[in-house]
Parts: C-alpha cells; sequence; structure tokens
DNA sequence: TCAATTCACTTGTGTTTTGCAAGTAATAAA
DNA sequence: TTTATTACTTGCAAAACACAAGTGAATTGA
C-alpha cells in the first residue's frame, strides 16, 4: 500500500506532483524563491507564513532531496547558505503562474498586480522565461 | 510588473491555491474525479492510494465547502451522492494537466500516454476544454 | 417481509506529524 | 574576548492521520 511517506510513489504524474506541490509548506517556499527574491533560511522563515524552523529544514532538505532545489555556501560566509531553484524547480514556475492565474480569478480575496495578470494571460510562456531568467 | 522586491500582495494567490492544491489527498481527489471518473465516495476510497475513511470525508466536505466541488444525491437512490466539479473546480483542469507536465519531464518514473502529452503540449488549452467537456 | 447488503460516513485508539519554545554549534563582527 | 548571526536540532504538547470497527438509512434478494 502507499502512504504519504512512502517512497514509491511513481508511475502517476499527478501523485508524483503531489510530493512537491501536495504541501502547504513546499509551495509557499517555492513562491519565496520565484516571487520574494528569498534565498537564505532566514527569509523562508521570515516570510510571515508561521513556518516552524523544524519543518522549514525539513521541507528544505525534501526539496534538496527531490532535486528541487539546490544548497550551496554563501561565498566566504561559511554560516550561509544559498538555496536557489534548480532546472528541475524552475520548471515549476509555469505551475505557479497556472495557480495564480486560478486564485485570481476564484478568489474575490485574491489582489494580483493588474499589469502581471493582464501579461501572465497574454503570454504565460513569454512571463514563465521572463520570471525563469531573472533567477 | 511585479518583481522580486514586491512584499505586499494583499490576497496572496498561491497561498489561496495551497488551501486546495497544497494537499495530497485534495490533488489525488481531483485526479480521480477528472480522470479517472470517480464520482461517488466509494471511488475515491478504491482509488488504491490508501486514503483512510475518515481523512476523505474530511476532504470531501472542504472541498465543497471551498467550492470546488458539489454534492447532489444520486437519482432515485437515497444512500447514494454523486460528487461533481464545480466551474471553479473544472477551472483546476489546467493545472492538473501543468503538473502532469513538469512529472512527465523530470521524473523518469512517470508514465503518461505518448498520444496524451502530445497532445498536451500542442494545444493544452484545447485538451483542457476537451477534458471539461467530457466532465 | 424481512434479513442481508450497500453506501456514506462516524467513532475510537494508537501512531505520526506538526507547532512552539528553547538550545546548540560554527562562524563573524565589535 | 565578548556578542551577534546563521542555520539549524531537540523536547514536549497538540493536532492530524491510519486503521479497524461500528452506525444508520436505504436498497436488494429470498
Amino acid at each position: 500500500m502507499v502512504t504519504r511517506t512512502s517512497q514509491d510513489w511513481h508511475g502517476c504524474p499527478i501523485r508524483y506532483g503531489a510530493v512537491i506541490l501536495g504541501d502547504i509548506w513546499s509551495l509557499l517556499i517555492l513562491r519565496d524563491i520565484v516571487f520574494k527574491g528569498a534565498r537564505h533560511y532566514a527569509d523562508f522563515l521570515n516570510a510571515d507564513e508561521g513556518i516552524s524552523t523544524n519543518i522549514l529544514a525539513a521541507r528544505l532538505a525534501r526539496l534538496e532531496a527531490e532535486g528541487v532545489l539546490s544548497k550551496a555556501q554563501d561565498g566566504q560566509n561559511k554560516t550561509r547558505y544559498v538555496y536557489s531553484l534548480t532546472e528541475k524547480g524552475k520548471a515549476l514556475v509555469p505551475t505557479l503562474l497556472e495557480i495564480m492565474d486560478w486564485s485570481e480569478t476564484w478568489d474575490p480575496h485574491t489582489e494580483v498586480p493588474e499589469a502581471f495578470i493582464d501579461e501572465l494571460r497574454q503570454d504565460r510562456a513569454a512571463l514563465a522565461a521572463k520570471i525563469v531568467s531573472g533567477l
């Protein structure tokens, strides 16, 4: 049987995607890195979503293990690590944009800048490429 | 345009989307309804993912409360209920397709029929419309 | 007609995960 | 040398979850 923590989740594309996207904290970490310029542990902690430090550490480790994030030392400073998206991680940007489009349409409280949504709906691929190039 | 330094998005679209998509079971329920023709409680239970009955009931209730699913009596039979996607729920199909595209690309174990992936990559909007029309 | 079965759940119990507070080790700055 | 920063780990209580069993309404079969 397949449980939530099972390693054997492969085969179905939705189920595979759910390993990363089917988790609130992983989604918010990706958001922070793509749209808010988060790069360090403290950036994610201070995103005001209230993630616990142990959960953040676990999620970062999992995203790294899944090949979505990579972790590297930050220059000279040996206490700092920089988290960045791998190619596999960057390839999730269109999915994030699709979620944003859906939320903007269906949630009355969601407020995305109009220029952004216009750009998104006019040519999503171009916007995705632009965002990825700025990462 | 929205830059990485834009901090003040009043209703964050990713966070809103995470309410529904940031949950493994909700994603799998949506998959079952869109791609496997699941309509009844038992269909979701027997999807061989090992969801517990209490969790399934909780997720169906939440998806209904969020306006993604609707629940109706199944014809004469008063013990059966039919779950179906609302317009808001149908609007999630493109996101599911995007996830499938990503998984097919990045997970070597994911197996999506080639004809499906071809159709998806050639004209995703058309495929989404076709799937939605069949729901 | 009435016991058996189907269906959609709910309840109880033990386990796992999470939230929260505090602590730690390694560097860096003062 | 002391204090601060950074990225965590640890411990504990609370919540969520998995699993098994049970419930009640409706339907089917004899």
